[in-house]
RNA sequence: GUGGCUGUAGCUCAGCUGGUAGAGUCCCGGAUUGUGAUUCCGGUCGUCGCGGGUUCAAGCCCCGUCAGCCACCCCA
């Protein structure tokens, strides 16, 4: 035997076991879009690596050593996006969609980051991602957390997360606070651990986010971000507060949420959990006025939010109906020579007839017995029997599986109504 | 990328101070003729993650490697 193949490191399969979860998320996240009037878009996976690195930062993490870059046939640079913002931003000014209009959408699918796998950290994982764009705010900053919040409510996991809030201010007076910033720090440098000296000349405002207790004093006497804003900021991160309240959506206003891609301003948030140790971040975003003009386009304020599906997923509880609305409603059991020439054909007459029918017709023989444990294991609700017994009378044998009641023998002209009303399903 | 823990049948796990592997579950068959999920009986399945080494002998010891988990880091 050759040797097997495994899947790559961090990058998972998701099995049958698992899709049911992915798919009631899919479907409510869709509706919560729909319910805003939020459109779908979809970008490719692979792009220009000057796109992330322009976007993203340069000096940032994930381009300097979580991306996936290789060299194409052509030799140009390509890389397997690890975030869908650059990727939204760049289809939306290619195609005109930012040109003096107002554009709200979405886009799910997989990402990629080379980062040391864990649980709720993986190199391809998935998000969800919303933006709107042409919205100064912070009516839209409001919308979309309260969107969020709609949708913890929706899967009924609200109590798991809980939501923090931060202005980083313009792009200007983030750039003068991160002088006062390095400032402080720089006087304090001895208190530094290692983590904190190398951010100090690459991105200083994360040291505020740092995890060491023994930063926590030096980052509690430090320069608050929320008190060097400028008037703008200052105001619109006031009604949208006030939104929120009257909204009464509850928050933690955190002055050291930062967040490490380069291109947020102005409102930033996420959504957290202590439920998933040290991966609790489960949505999150902020604005990003200045990205749109950064990659070459005309200035364009914009919002948007990205959320973490294996995260989410590792939260949920789906309820038992969702959680059987797979099932089968009925197992067709067969045998013999003769009802498995008329059973296929009855049984795509059937689909035809009633909308919505999960039925599931035995295949590859076997006893009885085995067919019947087949129709239990299935999860349907219904096995039907057809035999040589039932074919002489024209009938099917119907059995119970997940219920006590007598089996009952329906005439197969009788089959559609039965069903329909049997199973609550109307026909065609 | 750094540090720690773990790796035995498809799954969950046991295996004493080294002596060439077991349980439950799953799957298959049977318990009077065409009836599942319960019960009883029987059966299949492993180069003990992989590669080296020490030893008369290794699942148990040592080294390397791969993978998972936890923390750091990073972030959704």
């Amino acid at each position: 035997m050759a040797k097997s193949i495994q899947a790559i490191r961090g990058m998972n399969d998701i099995l049958p076991e698992q899709t049911p979860y992915w798919q009631h998320v899919e479907n409510s996240f869709r509706q919560l879009m729909q319910s805003y009037g939020y459109q779908e878009i979809r970008m490719p996976i692979v792009e220009s690596t000057a796109l992330f690195k322009r976007s993203i930062g340069e000096v940032t993490d994930i381009v300097e050593k979580e991306m996936y870059t290789f060299e194409d046939r052509n030799g140009d640079s390509l890389t397997l996006r690890p975030e869908g913002t650059a990727s939204c931003v760049r289809a939306a000014m290619q195609h005109g969609l930012l040109h003096n209009q107002i554009q709200r959408l979405w886009y799910s699918g997989p990402m990629f980051r080379h980062e040391r796998p864990q649980k709720g950290r993986y190199r391809q994982f998935h998000q969800f991602g919303v933006e709107a764009f042409g919205l100064a705010g912070p009516d839209v900053d409001a919308e979309l957390i309260l969107m969020s919040n709609r949708l913890w409510q929706k899967l009924g996991m609200s109590d798991d997360v809980s939501l923090e809030l931060n202005s980083l201010g313009s792009a200007e007076t983030r750039q003068q606070y991160r002088k006062i910033l390095v400032e402080y720090f720089s006087a304090h440098e001895a208190e530094l651990d290692d983590d904190s000296k190398r951010r100090l000349q690459t991105n200083p405002l994360r040291i505020l986010d740092s995890k060491n207790p023994e930063m926590q004093k030096l980052n509690e006497n430090a320069p608050k971000l929320i008190d060097h804003l400028d008037a703008e900021s200052k105001q619109d991160f006031e009604v949208l507060c006030n939104v929120l309240n009257d909204a009464g959506v509850s928050y933690k206003i955190n002055p050291r949420l930062v967040r490490g891609l380069d291109y947020y301003s102005k409102t930033v948030f996420e959504w957290v959990t202590d439920k998933l140790g040290t991966q609790g971040t489960i949505c999150a975003g902020g604005r990003f006025d200045g990205l749109v003009e950064q990659l070459g386009g005309k200035a364009t304020p914009a919002i948007g939010f990205a959320l973490g599906l294996e995260r989410l997923i590792e939260l949920l509880e789906i309820p038992e109906d969702v959680q059987h609305e797979n099932n089968l409603n009925v197992y067709l059991v067969l045998m013999g020579e003769k009802a498995l020439s008329k059973g296929l054909p009855l049984a795509e007459q059937w689909r035809n007839e009633i909308l919505g029918l999960k039925l599931q017709v035995n295949c590859g023989g076997g006893s009885i017995k085995s067919q019947m444990k087949k129709a239990d294991k299935s999860g349907a609700g219904l096995a039907f029997i057809l035999g040589d017994d039932e074919l002489e009378k024209n009938i099917i044998t119907v059995k119970f599986l997940r219920e006590k009641k007598e089996q009952e023998m329906i005439e197969l002209s009788q089959i559609t109504d039965y069903l329909k009303k049997n199973i609550g399903l109307i026909g065609s």
